[in-house]
DNA sequence: TTACTGTATTCGAATGCGCGAATATTCTAA
DNA sequence: TTAGAATATTCGCGCATTCGAATACAGTAA
């Protein structure tokens, strides 16, 4: 199958904007957090985020899914853990860029204020 | 309005959240990599995405509404630009993170390959 | 004014996502 | 083998998102 320029490019997008969905929900970000700091059991997942087991283990398969977190199983007990640091970066510079953000509209919304003084 | 140290966060990772489904659509994304060798008119976009118009727009919305980008009157136009640099910064990590994944699942498929050889 | 170009919005249908609840699976220890 | 702990999966509901189609709106030029 040959894909033009342009179809490539294309495609490329899509699985951009797939990994992207990835990160796009609050629990996995903050698993990938957990996580950043070293392998984790699903219960220490759970107790660390104060969600549910069955919860944690569904975001935790979209994860393994698509190739973000790694899986080992430990007698009883599965032990997750990233599969690149960069992921780790990537929520970093998102975050960065979020605050950012905040940080203008506080500006923004400050100089509106003393403007109407 | 006091929150505590975790519902802090957790307030935090929702808006990153919100921020990384903004970057969760290929067509967004390719008006993101488009805005970032300069401002461009809607019908500009539309024709190098080989889209339909109102989709851009409906595209630019949301990426305005969340801050994204910024809107210009031009005459009958309106000129679209990236608010910060760093946005198109993320979509390059992202995408080299992609990159690596995918490089790493070819060289997986080939380590298979050979060992059936 | 009218006509035209460029852009935005609304609506409805289809699809996808996150969640709780319930249930299944897997491993270990007795 | 059975019991129990840790984890995974399935199901169904409510909600959000995306898209095309149609329409509305704004600015300009005649």
């Amino acid at each position: 199958m040959h894909l033009d320029e342009r179809e490539r490019r294309r495609e490329l997008y899509r699985l951009q904007a797939m990994l992207c969905q990835v990160l796009a929900d609050p629990t996995r970000i903050e698993l990938i957090e957990l996580l950043g700091e070293g392998p984790k059991a699903v219960k220490e997942l759970a107790q660390a985020t104060g969600q549910r087991q069955a919860k944690i283990s569904q975001h935790l398969a979209v994860l393994r899914q698509r190739g973000l977190v790694h899986a080992q199983r430990v007698g009883t007990e599965m032990h997750y853990s990233l599969t690149d640091p960069r992921i780790l970066e990537a929520c970093h510079l998102t975050r960065s860029l979020l605050l950012d953000q905040l940080l203008r509209q506080g500006e923004l919304a400050e100089s509106v204020l003393s403007e109407r003084r």
